[in-house]
DNA sequence: CCAGCCTCCGATTGACGCTCGGAGTTACAG
DNA sequence: CTGTAACTCCGAGCGTCAATCGGAGGCTGG
């Protein structure tokens, strides 16, 4: 098991935008982030500041002293945080091995998408040629 | 798509484990999940009541009169209930074919478990073998 | 018919995100 | 070097939601 694994914490709707916005631009400083995502909701920067506060406090997000403003970033990309987020739902990977939950995952993959189904099993055969670290 | 897949409302950890309870012991009444899940807690019969009550709101528990008392049971299975988890945590089916999301996920099944691996890929092999509905 | 158990409403508490103002700090211009 | 403007961050108020439990009212069984 390399990744601990410990649990993401629960995340507001303005905060998941943030995170979005910055898996989308690389990184932002408070007001390019406000002009994004705060106008459009009529939030004064402030709040927007105190959300990108919040998830640097998570975890969620790094940042960089820029002059006298700071830059953040995600700390993790999106299809990570998504996958751990996955694991979590499924009740730790423990649950997702014993359990038969995997068979249902398969099941919901293949109701919505066959070509998905394809892609998941090329990604697993690539996955089993490589040498265990 | 066989699920509507409207989501699911958030749990608590009193609620969770009483559908824990539910799924182990397939049904019980409000003294019994008592019995089994409040009494460790020192919380009166009442607060497990309440959880049942509001589980059975959300829809996640039928429940059926016996006498003076009801007896409840969960409304869908465990694998079921964890499968649509997933994918609200993927940001819906779409969202799981379509973004590197599949690898992700499959790196970190194959990070902890490489049984789990070989599991999911011939779970593949066998619904690939399925003709669509 | 009535004592007792059960259900369910309502009140309270606590956690947490959203929201923003204001205090304190720092950078840059003049 | 000093003032102004911008930035950070604390704290307070609000809303939501789960947990908790008491009490009112209903239904059962004796």
């Amino acid at each position: 098991m390399s990744t601990p694994l410990s649990s993401l914490p629960r995340l507001g709707d303005l905060e998941l935008a943030v995170l979005e916005h910055l898996w989308a631009k690389q990184d932002a400083d408070v007001s390019q982030v406000h002009a994004a995502i705060g106008t459009r909701r009529g939030i004064s920067t402030n709040t927007v500041g105190s959300a990108l506060e919040r998830l640097y406090k998570k975890g969620l997000l790094a940042r960089e002293k820029v002059s006298h403003a700071f830059r953040y970033r995600a700390a993790m990309d999106r299809e990570t945080f998504r996958a751990r987020k996955v694991v979590e739902a499924a009740g730790g990977l423990r649950a997702l091995s014993k359990s038969g939950l995997l068979a249902a995952f398969v099941d919901l993959v293949a109701d919505a998408d066959t070509e998905a189904l394809a892609e998941l099993e090329r990604l697993i055969r690539v996955k089993r040629r490589e040498p265990p670290p």
